[in-house]
RNA sequence: GGUCUCGUCGUCUAAAGGUUAGGACAUCAGGUUUUCAUCCUGACAAUUCGGGUUCGAUUCCCGGCGAGAUCACCA
């Protein structure tokens, strides 16, 4: 048991897509590698960007990766002892926090409209000046009443160095932090200082989050000093970068939310492995890592600095492997939904022997109905798919047919008591005809399958059953009259 | 533009002054007496550039170049 304590603070604005991820695995590395808590928090402060149902689909892409939280949101209630875990309904907490600063002077209501703020920004711009709000604080500010918004003041602005887990020593100069609001003039505070205070309040001791907060950091440490709090330990992560270009993984360049890679047939282990391994690795030539070793090895040592592309094909083979890894039962478990038509109607039994010899061919469970519905059901024959075999396009219907007569009468002679035996008597016919395995093996697979791709011949067979694999041979024979 | 940050194969990364700069994905070529998306073998492929410091720089320092982030009553 430790005091360490880390959180995920998502907003409920949309999906949770990808990019997200990341900063909810690493600290929730941290705090389950010391035995300390996790928090989920639901920043929802911006009202105009609320989108309802987001924070459900949050917490379903929580669970669905294995991430649990000790505090937060639990179904309609919420756990912990720190709550609320929703910062809108912390709004007093706030205020009471903001009291302070106003007390010490340190916060000043601001009356000036928006638009007079927009036009003395603009016309800076214009002038290629910096502008500086405290050069243009009011000069009689009221007293605060809630209706306006509250900003905090700079009084000694001044150059601050700090330590960043993984980014290392960084500074920023005296102009990087000005006077910025602290509560919006909804009454609801911005995430500036929202955060600052949930975080001393929730005793958050690692602050883990995206790189784009870097440059706001003065603020924020400016914030701790004016409250008399404590820093906490800081890690900011590198950018996941979208496939193409050079931009950060955003929803608009096309980035997935977490909920399309699994009904694209990905398995959580392979994205958590995947996107925990995207900017970070254990310093050795390990590829794949469980939840377990993750959470054991994790160290911002070896946290990269830089961003790091999203690789949809790396996900993929990753994803393959940890297919291949599951038990059978465990695959035929994740296998529900992903069946095709026929598949889904089969018993168990039939479906998990199926499984078994198609497994090791899966890369996603979305593969599963064109690696497996000829097992369920007589496929449609489609001697055009022929044309897609190099070797089988040159021979001429006729002379292919003859070799499946020649396949029928072996093979209606042999027990299909296991693959073995079928082997060996697939290796009589090919000496007994004199035929190249290429061909002959490769126009049976065809009259079984009508697939481009299937399980090896024996196996296949075998599974099939003596008469339902002679019936197709003759099927295929039959079509051609 | 100001501020801040980053820069090793196409991609993810290892090497924290001394290695033929390693691994993985992808790609390509072989192999596993049928296909193949599995498996095995092999090939291709990188230190952004220029100066220092050093016996020796991917590594440390400076500069250029390139890339990104941020400058909101968004988080």
């Amino acid at each position: 048991m430790s005091n360490i304590r880390t959180r995920f603070a998502p907003s409920p604005t949309g999906y949770i897509h990808v990019g997200n991820v990341r900063s909810a695995l690493y600290p929730y590395f941290i705090a389950r590698q010391s035995g300390g808590k996790f928090v989920l928090r639901i920043e929802d402060t911006d009202q105009n960007r609320f989108v309802e149902g987001a924070e459900d689909l949050i917490i379903d892409v929580l669970h669905w990766l294995g991430l649990d939280w000790d505090e937060g949101p639990d179904g309609t209630a919420e756990r912990g002892g720190y709550g609320p875990y929703h910062q809108t309904a912390r709004k007093e907490i706030y205020h009471r926090w903001a009291m302070k600063l106003v007390d010490k002077g340190l916060a000043y209501a601001d009356p000036r409209p928006a638009e007079e703020i927009k036009a003395l920004q603009d016309q800076a711009k214009a002038e290629h000046r910096l502008f500086l709000y405290r050069d243009h604080r009011p000069e009689n500010p009221p007293i605060w009443d809630g209706t306006m918004p509250l900003r905090f003041k700079v009084t000694e602005p001044k150059d601050y160095h700090w330590h960043d887990e993984v980014m290392g020593d960084l500074s920023a100069g005296r102009d990087a932090v000005d006077d910025f609001i602290i509560i919006k003039s909804d009454g609801l505070p911005t995430y500036n200082f929202a955060h600052i205070v949930d975080d001393a309040e929730m005793k958050i001791t690692h602050v883990i989050r995206g790189q784009e907060y870097i440059s706001s950091m003065p603020k924020y440490l400016a914030l701790y000093d004016a409250l008399g709090l404590d820093y906490p330990i800081f890690a900011h992560l590198p950018h996941i970068l979208a496939p193409e270009g050079n931009k950060k993984l955003g929803k608009r360049d096309g980035a997935k939310s977490v909920t399309e890679y699994r009904n694209d047939g990905y398995l959580p282990e392979a994205m958590v492995n995947f996107l925990a391994c995207l900017g970070w690795n254990d310093g050795t030539e390990q590829e794949i890592f469980t939840m377990d070793e993750l959470i054991n090895k994790f160290s911002f040592a070896h946290v990269q600095k830089s961003g790091a592309r999203f690789d949809e094909k790396r996900l993929l083979w990753l994803n393959g492997q940890w297919i291949k890894r599951l038990s059978l039962d465990d695959l035929h478990n994740r296998c529900r939904n992903f069946w095709g038509e026929h598949g889904q109607l089969a018993p168990v039994e039939q479906q998990k022997a199926v499984l078994s010899i198609v497994q090791e061919r899966m890369k996603t469970l979305v593969d599963l109905p064109s690696l497996s519905e000829y097992f369920f059901a007589r496929p449609t024959i489609n001697w055009d798919i022929i044309a897609t075999s190099k070797q089988l396009a040159k021979r001429d219907r006729n002379n292919l047919v003859e070799l499946l007569r020649a396949a029928y009468s072996k093979l209606s002679t042999t027990d299909f008591t296991s693959e073995d035996v079928i082997q060996a008597s697939l290796n009589e016919l090919l000496e007994q005809t004199d035929e190249k395995p290429v061909i002959m093996f490769g126009i049976i697979r065809f009259a079984l399958t009508w697939a481009k791709f299937s399980p090896g011949l024996p196996e296949t067979m075998h599974l099939l059953g003596k008469d339902e694999s002679l019936a197709r041979l003759q099927a295929a024979i039959d079509s051609t009259n």
